[in-house]
DNA sequence: TAGTGGTCTAGACCACGAG
DNA sequence: TCGTGGTCTAGACCACTAG
């Protein structure tokens, strides 16, 4: 029996084998123990070193699939899923001509003392300092998303050396490239408030048109709050489509 | 072999055996084959009868319970699913207190040209004739949100022999008991608007007031559209979670 | 060509629910 | 107690990807 297998039986014996599997597999895809899309180990292998049948450690990795951790290329292996939220303003945003991401202008980007700020996720600032960006997004020539984005200083403190060029339209890839800091996923809350004479200002609409606010915890594989922003976007180009059964 | 395992095998050979059994499920679940909430045959049944392994059979299933098309019951079997739309409103609006249903109010029931109607989803209105009801929904003594609600004459017609009492706060019962039309599935749309004088009035805000429009065409599981509705809430009250990954 | 995940099988034993 | 789905195993062959 390897390590591995040991680890496994000592876990809590009520749950069946695949789900102490999963669980296994998910501590280490937190632990960073594989990047993400670099393959994890075969699932043969696997098998062999957890002591489980084939199925077992298939029944975990399907489990892990379709809670989006892990994804699988046939011929080529089992990878460490990395989180896409390129799409996520096209769920909300009716925005014509798919694909493409839309432009980014960062307005302010500072240091500022966390409890200075209104209440907002209280790990996200946990070493008292905290960086705020302010950012507006544009289709075309039109803004119609306006963002207040905090993130811990301790953990982004590099952001701060970059120019606001360097940040580019997409922020997570440069959280990770620059300050080793992966988003896993996010939890949203989708509401609808009517523009203040600042969000006006910046969407170009009356003060007290509708405005959906989308505001976002985005969080580490182990649950760290990394991230938190709420964005103001136009009520005008909102559509959102879901099944339900 | 059987001659449920002919059947099997003369659908497309390119598809892997247990989509091709999912298919054949699928499509006797659709023609109402087993009533919802009634067992369907046993997994080594179906092995038998379609002349393919368990395993197979397993595959399928969870195939289709993750559809939503069945509900697997440990120990008791495996059941046609019923939607359940009953908590629907919630995802969408804060009502304190969960689980319990709004109050309905129908303030309108009518017979009417669908071809008089603003442009609506043409299948619903396939016959001719439309019913056409409109219902306000409170929470507690509050108003929140006022439905406008289109079916087809022809289907439905056993409705209108019924007093607004006996329609009851949840339609979809009724709609199966009295007309045996079950609505497997709806595909919704949100968007932004403000309230129009009509609407105004019906939710007790100012013209003008910001409302969440959900526009909904509720299907059978053959896909056939039995009714469209489209409901207009208060975004003060409106508030949705999502997880992204 | 070698190695990966994808499909399919056969069979054992367990946990649960209902009568 | 009996029949159901739930877990777990062992092994075969196929389809795809990459070097």
């Amino acid at each position: 029996m390897t390590s591995e297998a040991a680890l496994l039986h000592a876990t809590d014996s009520r749950l069946p084998l695949y789900a102490r599997l999963r669980d296994v597999l998910t501590r280490r895809v937190a632990a960073g123990e594989w990047a993400p899309d670099r393959a994890i180990p075969a699932e043969s292998t696997l098998a062999d070193s957890y002591g489980v049948s084939l199925g077992t450690v298939r029944k975990a990795l399907e489990q892990l699939v379709d809670e989006g951790l892990l994804e699988r290329r046939q011929g080529s292996g089992t990878f460490v899923r990395r989180a896409r939220f390129d799409q996520s303003l096209f769920r909300f945003f009716r925005l014509s001509g798919g694909g493409a991401i839309p432009a980014s202008r960062i307005l302010r980007r500072e240091v500022v003392d966390a409890w200075r700020l209104p209440a907002t996720p209280l790990g996200v600032m946990a070493g008292g300092k905290a960086i705020r960006m302010q950012r507006l997004r544009l289709w075309g020539d039109e803004p119609f998303l306006a963002e207040d984005i905090l993130l811990p200083f301790e953990r982004f403190a590099g952001l701060m050396d970059l120019t606001t060029d360097e940040l580019g339209p997409l922020l997570y890839p440069v959280y990770e490239a620059v300050c080793g800091q992966i988003i896993a996923r996010a939890e949203e809350e989708l509401t609808v408030a009517v523009a203040d004479e600042a969000a006006a200002r910046l969407l170009r609409c009356p003060v007290g048109s509708p405005v959906v606010r989308i505001e976002r915890l985005a969080l580490a594989h182990d649950g760290t709050a990394l991230e938190w922003r709420r964005s103001s976007g136009l009520a005008s180009q909102f559509r959102y489509k879901v099944d339900i059964k």
